[in-house]
DNA sequence: ATAGTATTTGACTATTTAGTCAACAACCCT
DNA sequence: AGGGTTGTTGACTAAATAGTCAAATACTAT
């Protein structure tokens, strides 16, 4: 071992920073290399290309990410609570997004799978890997609330699905208005799909 | 006037082509050119940039679009078969590009509004000009089917928001999973946020 | 202290890219 | 028929881009 060095992580940071807020075809790795202050040589010395570093960037990503969805969806949790946190995370993130940057962002994930989709095969089965395991979160909690009697149980993996779609939708959507509206909605148009009426909302929260 | 041509409608269609099954990033000038058999000074003859001619992009693909949308959400048309319609006129669509392309390819408007919504307002905002639009066709529909009882007509605004944020993310999580599953479910997912029972759905049909 | 290893650097190449331009060609109108 | 206008062409520039590499450097472990 020799020479302890962040540029490796610096890297991912800004790669990360830079596609979410931009696109993975507008940043160059000269802007990577710029932003994480770290010269082109490095890049490639921790990098074989633009492409790993991405797939590297949604691993570190993925793997910041999973411990808050873990809390978040907590068996613990009361199941719509789940959504209401799950929510309220995500609308404090795209906010706090949204001012560093003026623009609302949306999902990286969801941005770049829908930009690289049919031209990095690598790429795309990451993001759908991870899709798919946000799914279980939502079907669990859709299934623990159908044992409390909150929502109808039937076909919860259908409903989970169509959950996840219409969150994907959201951020997608919200970025292209550049407005929040869709992701404040984001609550009750879930307690909608799932046919929870508010009142019942309000009671699990 | 002199010389009838066919570059500026050859460069329209081969970007809105390549665009939409690529991305926008990742197609170049030179790309257009070569799809639409057009030499790149005949390009910027018509256009002034690769943004000006997606705008233009845009412009005629919504003007084709139009009709079709006026024809499926006719007030002569049920409510929930005007949704009906839709979705199967639009899986029909994303079966043609899958087979042609050999990937589920998403909205076209969406993905490019996505992709470039932080970074050309003009691209976004017309983009969003076209997202409004087709939130009126939903919302009639929806009025319209209160009207008849079907579904409550409540909140008719923001149903049409839920539907229309659905639809996207519809298309954008296929193309990430590269599957047309979410868009042979739209109608069903329709129908469950619209809270019409599948019952209603056949009979309206 | 120093040997070995991981990291850093900047200068380098080759390719792709957007965009320009002046000369040329085809067509319409009169 | 031929003048004016519009469209076409290909060769051009300048900038951006991905990726390479050999030499230098700084750290760690012994």
């Amino acid at each position: 071992m020799a020479r302890p060095s962040h540029a490796k992580e610096n890297l991912i940071k800004a790669a990360h920073e830079l596609i979410w807020e931009n696109s993975y075809g507008s940043t160059s790795v000269d802007d990577i290399c710029g932003r994480a202050e770290v010269r082109k040589g490095s890049f490639y010395h921790f990098f074989e290309s633009k492409a790993h570093l991405t797939l590297a960037t949604i691993d570190v990503a993925w793997a910041g990410h999973l411990p808050q969805l873990n809390e978040i969806f907590s068996p613990l949790v009361p199941p719509l609570e789940r959504f209401r946190r799950y929510c309220d995370a995500m609308l404090v993130h795209q906010e706090e997004m949204s001012a560093i940057t003026g623009h609302v962002c949306g999902c990286p994930l969801s941005s770049l799978g829908c930009e690289l989709g049919t031209q990095d095969e690598t790429i795309r089965a990451k993001v759908a890997e991870i899709f798919a395991h946000h799914l279980r979160f939502y079907e669990s909690a859709i299934r623990d609330a159908a044992r409390e009697g909150i929502v109808d149980g039937t076909d919860a993996a259908f409903k989970a699905s169509t959950l996840q779609t219409y969150i994907q939708g959201a951020c997608t959507h919200a970025r292209v208005l550049n407005d929040l509206q869709p992701i404040r909605q984001l609550n009750r148009a879930i307690l909608t799909i799932l046919g929870a009426s508010s009142t019942f909302a309000s009671h699990a929260a």
